[in-house]
RNA sequence: GCGGGUGUGGCGGAAUGGUAGACGCCGGGGACUUAAAAUCCCCUGACCUUUGGUCGUGCGGGUUCGAGUCCCGCCACCCGCACCA
């Protein structure tokens, strides 16, 4: 027996502290890039310091945090650090609502998220942490944009944005509602202006083929970069235009070219322009397509509209003059701005050619027998055979496509084209609170670089947010500065980048915090790629794709000799709620949970009693209340039950539905643990073959789901052992089987687990021991239970010896009762086995 | 609109093409207790003519000895769409 018996509850108030400060005293998780022991590191995606810890970072943090724990156990060193992507919009809401400065207001959440964050437990390495806000990093940033626009990766060129014509200012995409400014309710209007370009587009082709060899990430997540990248083989071709000029267009589906009813260009297409010279018609519709947001959605959304500009554009085979629109569903980024519209093979064209009266050619069907077949009232898209279309006819839509880019090449009026979906990377923004971009406006010298010696271009503090625009374009002296270049009177550029840049190498400093250079390569090279990266869905596409062509393009100068910064990811899923509701003068007022008092099939308010609607399950939002408070369940229930419950029941992939229950479950799964804990006896005696084999099991499986993410699978391996080693009689196999819940349970209830591994009289931190072997031996059963089917149905199950033969299996399942009476004499026909498995008799 | 995903008991979910519902929550019954809390034990997909059987993995088809799993067509919800982070 142990001479401290365990109290009889665990007391999450007084533990949780303790051994925070006990891993915090001993550097525990400070990683040591000088080790001799194989690295690992674990990362999870760096949060915005919103000011408090969602209940969603909680779980995201909390995987990483059993993996990072883990992977000590398993004799790793591990760089699992922690920091904040500290600039953006919402402190300049704040600064603007609240009269706070953003840089107080970021650092004050700061100090409040991290206070949050180590009542938690996590083990993180606090000493490298990082705020993109600080000039000891954005000054390094500016550095590596001097290095990418050495490299020409940078340049600037106009581009729209959304622009507010009462506040006079910029509206980001999120500022749009409904075509209109959140704050002035005023018409948006889109309006050019020079911006900051990263060319992404440089590296397309290297970024698409490094998804190939991203095996450990989400085919979910590389579809969507593929697609997102968007590589298509097309024709651009001309067309002779009636007025003596030449129109390029590009076709992704050549094979459609004699489906072609009318040609549309972009409204901000030179033709479109040209048309607005001597057409005041012609320019008021491209007023009109200028109005609304910017952003794809609402794009393509937006009722189809058209101008006829009167000109013919002449088909290159028919010789037939089509009539060339000027439409406002046809983006200038994409291809030549210009197309060729085929309405009965893409729906776009077809609501376009529906509501001006054009024609609706058939050019592809299922057969060629089908080449007058109808429309369904949309336009079919898919595979098929041309028809219609002379010397096509009857070939499928591949071979036909080849065929015309061959017959235009031959002909001198087209080639065959490679074009990308995606467009470079625009990073300017024009707001104060982000990386100023340290380039220098002189009306001599043009635009000049900041010199090295002269960075960090540090952003002013004394600034005010009473007036809407830009606070940097307004500062009295800030960007009033000396020209490098002829020294004469010059501006700071006045735009500061966008956000996506901080978080595109923070992971690099995270290895590596040199004062003079934003990173060492070789003390890089010795953590770089994450081994495994953790977050939400929804950076699926910008930040991994960012991040990856930040990548590569340091590689590219030669700071980075790898190009992929993320081995593995993993993408989890939101944590849920249900809402609590009620309509109340037409309007519909949500609740809190805590104003909320749930029963089992109802739910009323807590003051007054009034019944309020169970709403559905979503994602957790200030708007609907259905937020749940880290630190206040936290002091309810104890970090472990927390942490637990953040790993129970959902797979990590899929979102996570919150519910008081379930957090009292978790709690009350502590105090049995607990109780459990207290029972280990070292001078316990015999042995528990059955407990031994499901100890070893539980060891083996828990490893690999914890390596696999599966969470929840590991926790219910840890309840089965657990019950099992409740149920047992006293044995030294129970005690081994106690011992080893205690560290299986380590990773997820670190707390709990230091202090019975500590109250038993462990030797030092659980964390720091390794993880218990297992023996593979033991994982197999001697016995299996063999399913046994009538025509694939169920009808008896039998235990047989792993191994059994087929002959053996095939007679116990004949001479099953069960079986006899459901077969009733009819002639068996084939009987199926699988090895110990099942048999399955067919008649 | 386009791209991606998800759908299994009252709830979260488990299941190399091979016994659907492991494990947990909720609920029901019981033990202990003066009582409660805590704890422990048992039951818990639906239906039927209940020592047994039928149905059942969003809906409709298909492939297979056998489909939650594979294929085709739908529906609903969620994520992203380049200035939210």
């Amino acid at each position: 027996m142990t001479d401290t018996p365990l109290d009889a509850r665990f007391d999450p108030g007084q533990a949780d502290a303790r051994w925070q400060r006990a891993w915090d005293e001993a550097g525990t998780f400070v990683a040591d890039s000088d080790s001799p022991k194989p690295k690992s590191y674990v990362l999870e995606m760096f949060p915005y310091p919103s000011g408090r810890i969602h209940i969603g970072h909680v779980r995201n943090y909390t995987m990483g945090d059993v993996l990072a724990r883990y992977k000590r156990m398993q004799g790793f060193e591990v760089l699992h650090p922690m920091g904040w992507d500290a600039f953006g919009m919402p402190a300049e809401n704040a600064a603007m609502e609240k009269g706070v400065h953003p840089g107080g207001w970021t650092r004050a959440n700061i100090e409040a998220m991290k206070a949050q964050l180590k009542r938690i437990g996590f083990a993180l390495d606090w000493s490298r942490e990082i705020a993109t806000c600080e000039p000891e990093y954005y000054g390094h940033e500016q550095a590596l944009f001097l290095d990418l626009y050495d490299a020409g990766l940078v340049y600037r060129r106009q581009s729209e944005v959304n622009w507010d014509p009462v506040d006079m200012t910029v509206l980001a995409n999120e500022q749009v509602i409904d075509g209109r400014g959140w704050r002035s309710g005023a018409q948006v209007e889109r309006r050019k202006l020079d911006q900051w370009f990263l060319k992404i587009t440089q590296f397309a082709e290297e970024l698409l083929d490094g998804l190939g060899k991203l095996d450990d990430w989400p085919d979910k997540v590389r579809l969507m970069q593929e697609n997102w990248i968007g590589k298509s083989q097309g024709l651009e071709f001309r067309f002779a235009l009636s007025n003596g000029d030449q129109l390029p267009v590009y076709t992704t589906r050549p094979d459609t070219i004699f489906g072609a009813s009318f040609v549309a260009v972009a409204p901000d297409h030179p033709i479109a322009q040209a048309a607005a010279m001597n057409n005041c018609d012609a320019a008021k519709f491209i007023e009109l397509c200028k109005r609304g947001g910017t952003t794809a959605a609402e794009l393509e959304t937006a009722e189809k509209l058209g101008f006829d500009t009167g000109i013919g554009a002449k088909h290159p085979f028919t010789g037939e003059y089509l009539p060339v629109f000027i439409a406002n569903f046809v983006l200038m980024d994409y291809g030549t701005g210009a197309i060729m519209a085929v309405p009965g093979h893409d729906q776009r064209d077809y609501e376009f050619a529906s509501k001006y009266g054009l024609p609706i050619p058939r050019v592809v069907a299922r057969s060629i027998d089908l080449a007058d077949a109808p429309f369904a009232g949309e336009a079919e898209p898919g595979d098929g055979v041309c028809v219609n279309s002379g010397f096509l006819d009857g070939m499928r839509v591949d071979a036909a496509a080849a065929e015309v880019i061959a017959r235009a090449e031959a002909g001198g009026w087209g080639e065959g084209k490679t074009v990308w979906r995606l467009r470079d990377w625009g990073v300017s923004r024009q707001r104060y609170w982000g990386t100023p971009i340290p380039f220098i406006h002189c009306a001599k010298c043009g635009v000049v670089p900041v010199p090295r010696d002269q960075l960090p271009v540090i952003l002013p503090d004394d600034v005010d947010f009473k007036t809407p625009g830009n606070p940097l374009l307004r500062h009295p002296t800030w960007k009033h500065t000396q020209c490098p270049g002829c020294g004469g009177k010059a501006e700071r550029e006045t735009d500061t980048l966008d956000t996506f840049v901080d978080s595109s190498w923070y992971f690099l400093r995270f290895a590596s915090q040199p004062a003079d250079r934003p990173f060492d390569p070789e003390e890089v090279a010795k953590w770089l790629p994450v081994e495994q990266y953790i977050g939400g869905i929804e950076h699926a596409i910008l930040h991994l794709l960012y991040a990856r062509f930040w990548t590569r393009a340091l590689k590219h100068i030669g700071k980075l000799d790898f190009a992929e910064p993320f081995a593995s990811l993993f993408t989890q899923g939101m944590v849920t709620h249900e809402t609590y509701s009620r309509r109340e003068d037409g309007r519909e007022i949500f609740y809190s949970p805590e104003e909320v008092d749930r029963r089992s099939e109802s739910a009323a308010l807590k003051a007054g009693g009034l019944p309020v609607e169970i709403g559905r399950v979503v994602k957790m939002s200030k708007s609907k209340k259905n937020v749940v408070d880290p630190d206040d369940i936290i002091e309810r229930f104890g970090a472990d039950a927390v942490r637990w419950f953040m790993l129970s029941d959902s797979p990590p992939e899929r979102d996570l539905p919150w519910s008081e229950a379930g957090i009292e479950g978790c709690a009350r799964f502590t105090q049995r643990l607990w109780r459990l804990f207290g029972q280990y006896d070292a001078d316990a005696q015999g042995e528990d073959k059955a407990l031994s084999r499901k100890m070893h099991q539980a060891i083996a499986a828990v490893a690999e789901d914890i390596e696999a993410l599966s969470f929840n699978k590991a926790v219910a391996r840890i309840y089965e052992l657990t019950t099992a080693a409740e149920k047992a009689q006293s044995s030294a196999t129970r005690s081994e089987a106690i011992a080893a819940l205690m560290l299986l349970a380590a990773p997820m209830m670190p707390h709990l687990a230091e202090e019975a591994w500590h109250a038993n009289g462990f030797y030092g931190l659980i964390a720091d021991a390794p993880w218990p072997p297992h023996d593979p031996a033991l994982l197999v059963e001697d016995q299996v239970t063999i399913a046994i089917q009538h025509m694939g149905k169920l009808r008896d199950t039998v235990t047989a010896p792993r191994g059994a033969s087929q002959a053996d299996l095939e007679a116990l399942a004949l001479a099953s009762e069960k079986v006899r009476r459901s077969i009733e004499g009819a002639a068996v026909r084939k009987i199926i086995v699988v090895p110990d498995r099942l048999v399955n008799i067919v008649t």
